[in-house]
DNA sequence: TGTGCTTAGTGTATAAAATACACAATTTGG
DNA sequence: CCAAATTGTGTATTTTATACACTAAGCACA
């Protein structure tokens, strides 16, 4: 027990609320605990800050060490330490949210086999300590900044239909959204570029596929433009 | 030394960004440090976290024991934990930002007799640790949000005239609004009360004076309502 | 007491943005 | 070649945002 202290310290970790989605649904990713406590039930990926490293490299470490995912959209979402949240000791849990292209980075096991699954943000199992609350707070977020910043692409593949861009976005705003209206808005913002390639394979007239383009809305942003949907 | 680990731990402080509006510039109350390290510095109130206590209540308790500010708009806004941020040894910080009513609540000095005082946003000194991070992280929180929740209110005494809330506004966000279109835009809303009394002592037509309603926004809300500016 | 200074308070016309809405075009599968 | 599925397109209407200038009230000071 080599690591004293003259005062109290608690334990601090980083969690994920790790978001896909599949064309119908967003789903969050879970890794079912190995060890007690909680042994055997699902929570969100995640582990202890190392006293090296920072918060946001900690989170990124950990979500590749559990899930393999790299190279993804991850943000801060909030700090989550009531006193008894963690039945062994004070554990202070730093949280962020992350979007991952489903299509692109199959999830990998867990390095020591555990399960990792996504599950339907509309239909998950009962979760290990708070972390119903942390996902709570992370469809809020989500569903907050889905509106004014353009992230919802980090969920879709690099190519995709308008359609789809819509269907994700009724699906995190659970609100039924204007076809015409919707294509008209987003087109007319000028991030999107028509890749000239159509979908492959489906049974019916095939879309056009685009992609964001971020260097375009970069541009935008320093002459003033706001993403809104 | 009482307090040993198996595994090392990070220290855990709330530093807490406290604003004000005093009719012409949002400001923001920091401490004098009365230690090492950064000793005679200006920092932003705050300490360590408690071990039985949760993270809203130690901020709270900080600004109470430091500032003697209680009944405040408190939020978390951010956790700093950046590996080398304090000299000492790891400290992460869960900062929050405080909305307070200037007229409302003097500050007292701190228990301990160190100096506070109320500093511009516009023109602060340089300041202890990453604090001037923290506060620039808080300010375009706070710029965020004022415009689509009614917390500017948090900044104001209980009854105000509409152009102290439009010079609020208009400060925090750092744009001239037109006044007709504003208090067509705030009074159609239906938040403000009239309160039936008129300003005093000013040299010039004496203003009415109106004050947030609660109980209507909270009634709105239920019903679909966003307050947005 | 009246003139000037300062801030309060008010309405309308125009432009821009959001909304509502329906059918023809394309491709596949039977 | 017909049915089924989904893409892709335009206009009229309503709502919301913007631009803009003068009179009213109260005090200070000559």
């Amino acid at each position: 027990m080599p690591f004293t202290y003259k005062y109290p310290h608690p334990a601090v970790t980083v969690d994920a609320v790790v978001f896909g989605f599949d064309e119908t649904d967003l789903k969050v990713l879970l890794i079912q605990r190995a060890g007690d406590p909680f042994k055997g039930q699902w929570a969100l990926p995640g582990g202890f800050v190392e006293l090296d490293e920072g918060l946001d490299e900690a989170a990124r470490r950990e979500l590749e060490e559990e899930t393999g995912l790299e190279h993804h959209f991850l943000e801060q979402l909030y700090t989550f330490g009531a006193p008894k949240r963690d039945p062994r000791e004070r554990v202070i849990s730093v949280a962020y949210y992350a979007l991952v292209k489903l299509t692109d980075h199959a999830v990998r096991a867990a390095s020591d086999a555990r399960n990792v699954a996504w599950f339907p943000v509309a239909d998950l199992p009962s979760l290990a300590f708070d972390h119903e609350e942390v996902i709570e707070v992370a469809l809020k977020r989500l569903k907050g900044k889905i509106r004014y910043e353009p992230i919802g692409f980090e969920l879709l593949p690099e190519k995709f239909p308008l359609s789809e861009l819509q269907r994700l976005y009724e699906t995190v705003l659970e609100q039924p959204l204007d076809k015409r209206n919707f294509r008209k808005k987003l087109l007319g913002m000028g991030l999107l570029e028509d890749t000239e390639e159509i979908q492959q394979d489906v049974a019916h007239r095939a879309a056009r596929l685009y992609r964001f383009d971020e260097t375009a809305y970069r541009k935008l942003r320093k002459q003033g433009f706001n993403f809104e949907l």
